[in-house]
DNA sequence: TGTACATCAGTGAACGCGCGTTCACTGATGTAC
DNA sequence: TGTACATCAGTGAACGCGCGTTCACTGATGTAC
């Protein structure tokens, strides 16, 4: 026997694993808002009662699918980061660009539950938030160091036009949070290109290029390097 | 009596739309995944099973619902873009970015059911092609005239990475259809806006930006300029 | 090591609800002569 | 203009289904002495 690990303890582990892995399976059929408790215990063999001694609701259930999604994807990108060398901004900005993309198509029905429409009467609890971050500060870590090693283009970034006093504020939050010491144009940009990022993503997982630009193969990877050019991150010398 | 309509024909096309508004007003409440054709006949004080001599099934009802959506997304985008002197191409184009979220924003549940993550087991029928093309159409529309006018970059826009071959067809067939004899470069930039716009506009409706860029007003406005300035839309010499 | 009690996991029945759709029907509206 | 028949709109009951959640219960696992 392991440490303190009761035999009781770890069939409750093993089974709250089941249940979820059952539950991300019933997304795929069903999609987010459809999801159901009594199908899942089905699909485990379980009486649909039990899954109450598990999770004791079903919004409890879909925030842990939720929280994992967030952090397969938040995974996913680490990894590819990881995967291009650090002084490499723009090959970590296309790495981990990709990396959306790739897990989003991998995994639609994951992706739609956190970044589709909203699932009616269900609020997200607080501790959905650090898990939902770890992109976008994936992301600003990449430019910030840029900018630091001169990578991220920022004298050309103060041309357009000025900023507004709110965005300026709102802005203000988001580098004291994820990019201290990013000039606030440059910031600026790089949370436009990660919204612009996630939309099209989501554009494209939704059905909306079908008829156009689908398969987006080509199609995405040329707005991924149209928006590290919009951020002002400079192609590697030695790439 | 007008003209060959009788009080029969009257009442149907009088308790249609009724329907449709009652219909529209479950998907505030419910989602566009839990559309109710009960719930839509106890609003209008109707037994559930009179909406089928209107609706055959709860699918036409939701397909009724899309093509209303997009009709009236496409006329509020078609009116901004009437509202500006035609050469103004720059305003033109914010006029019609800022119509698109405005509508979203003040129709939030149908730019849902048109937007959002697909209703399992519906598909849509190829008659919400033509209301769905609208606002595509009327943005490439400005890019023509724009380049027709020299109001867009032409010859700087050839700049950035060769467009792959499979791209090129896409892009071809996109250009043939809705902006004949805008240049390669061009129109795919545009393509990439258009894309990045109803991203925005999801990502933001969809409550991603709550906590840092909400609200996104100026957020919104500064991309919209900046996708402006990715396209080449010249600013326009008069304003 | 062995026993007595407490904790927990899983069962099966039940509550109360809502859903899409069908069907035989009544009564009103329209049409042909 | 008036009558006879056909068409249509709306009713109410029913079918068969799935849902989230509760509750009293049995039996297995863990803990204290």
């Amino acid at each position: 026997m392991n440490a303190g690990v009761t035999a009781r303890e770890l069939a409750r582990a093993n089974l709250t694993q089941a249940i979820r892995d059952a539950a991300r399976g019933q997304l795929a059929v069903q999609g987010a808002g459809h999801l159901s408790v009594r199908a899942v215990a089905r699909e485990i063999g379980m009486v649909s009662s039990a899954v109450y001694r598990y999770f004791p609701t079903r919004d409890d259930l879909l925030t842990a699918l939720i929280v994992d999604a967030y952090n397969a994807l938040g995974a996913a990108v680490e990894r590819a980061d990881a995967g291009v060398e650090p002084d490499d901004v723009r090959g970590r900005w296309r790495a981990m660009c990709h990396a959306v993309r790739a897990w989003a198509v991998g995994h639609p029905h994951e992706y739609g539950l956190i970044f589709g429409s909203p699932v009616p009467d269900y609020r997200a609890p607080q501790h959905t938030v650090g898990p939902a971050a770890r992109v976008p500060i994936a992301l600003f870590a990449a430019v910030q160091h840029g900018v630091s090693i001169g990578a991220v283009l920022v004298a050309d970034s103060s041309r357009g036009p000025a900023v507004p006093a709110a965005l300026s504020a709102q802005m203000a939050v988001v580098i004291a949070e994820v990019a201290p010491g990013v000039p606030e144009t440059v910031a600026l940009r790089a949370a436009i290109a990660w919204t612009q990022l996630f939309g099209m993503v989501t554009f494209e997982l939704f059905g909306q290029l079908v008829g156009t630009m689908d398969p987006a193969d080509d199609f995405f990877a040329t707005s991924v390097d149209l928006l590290a050019e919009l951020v002002g991150i400079r192609p590697h010398p030695t790439r």
